[in-house]
DNA sequence: AAGCACCGCAACCGCCTCGCC
DNA sequence: GGGCGAGGCGGTTGCGGTGCT
């Protein structure tokens, strides 16, 4: 016999948020603010839990989310912040302007650990580290080299969706490297350098320089690749037969960068990988081996 | 064309911390 | 100082979409 559910149970609605919802949170929000989730909740009309509702608001609804992939710039600052504080996904995704931690999570479990997975190591050994820093931040590096120079040699051509230059880093905001650093800016490959690993010594040193692509982060958060913020974006949400209502991506799901090692591999090359492997048997004998073949028998 | 497997992500859950009384 | 509630955070789950066979 089932136990009898309380009027508490009752109370709450769970699962997928209706365009109706979403309109309550929201304008009762813009005209109150954030805050006293469980009260909001109840004044708003909604009958869902406060946690629901700031979820709800955080994730999704709130006006600077950005959406679509991640840029490489991104992926390279969550690579590198997460080999400095580990899951601290709100920590990280404060460094990522527009990003939610829910988002970052998600990227690190569905790509990272995946590529790890694969690799047969833990995603957060040091073996794992090194395969990030010999391959995925390099070649995270050249896309970005590559965008830069693709983007402003083509940018002016038509910018529809089969335009090569709309390819997911073509797609991302441009990133001038320029050789002449502000003074204040900070390295976050530095951590890189100081790991006794020589990998990067064949990215450009342009990039690796003071003027690092960090110091252009708040540039990248640009919303060029960005889906439009809530309040537009709800005229793109379509009805679902059972009354949610789910957002009509299509326009703007471009794909990011993959982590895939092959895919990776393929853009360093011959002659950078073997520059890479210098000082890092393990790398050579079982990582490099692993991304060579992993789609081979 | 249909079935299946995989993937990505929104949302939920449970624990922890913090502030107030 | 202890209890309590709210908020925050990281981990997990379930579902819809997509690609493959």
């Amino acid at each position: 016999m089932a136990a009898p559910t309380t009027p508490e149970e009752n109370e709450f609605r769970r699962g997928p948020w209706t365009l109706e919802e979403d309109n309550l949170l929201i304008h009762y929000i813009v005209n109150h603010g954030e805050g006293h989730w469980n009260s909001l909740a109840k004044l708003a009309g909604l009958k869902r839990t406060g946690k629901s509702c700031r979820l709800r608001w955080l994730n999704y609804l709130k006006p600077d989310i950005k959406r679509g992939n991640l840029t490489p710039q991104e992926q390279l600052m969550i690579l590198e912040l997460h080999s400095k504080w580990g899951n601290r996904w709100s920590k990280i995704a404060q460094h990522l302007p527009g990003r939610t931690d829910n988002e970052i999570k998600n990227y690190w479990r569905t790509r990272v650990q995946k590529q790890a997975r694969q690799l047969n190591i833990e995603s957060n050994s040091e073996q794992f580290l090194d395969a990030v820093r010999g391959f995925w931040v390099p070649t995270l590096l050249q896309k970005m080299e590559q965008s830069s120079s693709s983007c402003s040699s083509t940018l002016s051509t038509s910018q529809n969706s089969a335009s090569p230059c709309l390819s997911p880093y073509h797609a991302a905001p441009c990133v001038p490297l320029s050789t002449s650093p502000p003074s204040n800016a900070t390295n976050v490959l530095d951590n890189y350098h100081i790991s006794g690993n020589s990998n990067l010594a064949t990215v450009p040193s342009n990039i690796l320089s003071a003027d690092s692509f960090v110091s252009h982060v708040p540039q990248m958060a640009e919303p060029s690749t960005s889906f439009p913020p809530a309040y537009y974006r709800l005229g793109y949400s379509s009805l679902s037969p059972d009354g949610s209502h789910y957002v009509d991506r299509s326009s703007y799901d471009v794909e990011g960068l993959s982590l895939d090692p092959v895919s990776a591999m393929g853009n360093l090359g011959n002659s950078q990988f073997d520059c890479q492997m210098g000082g890092n048997d393990w790398m050579l004998d079982n990582v490099a081996d692993n991304l060579w073949n992993m789609d081979g028998p």
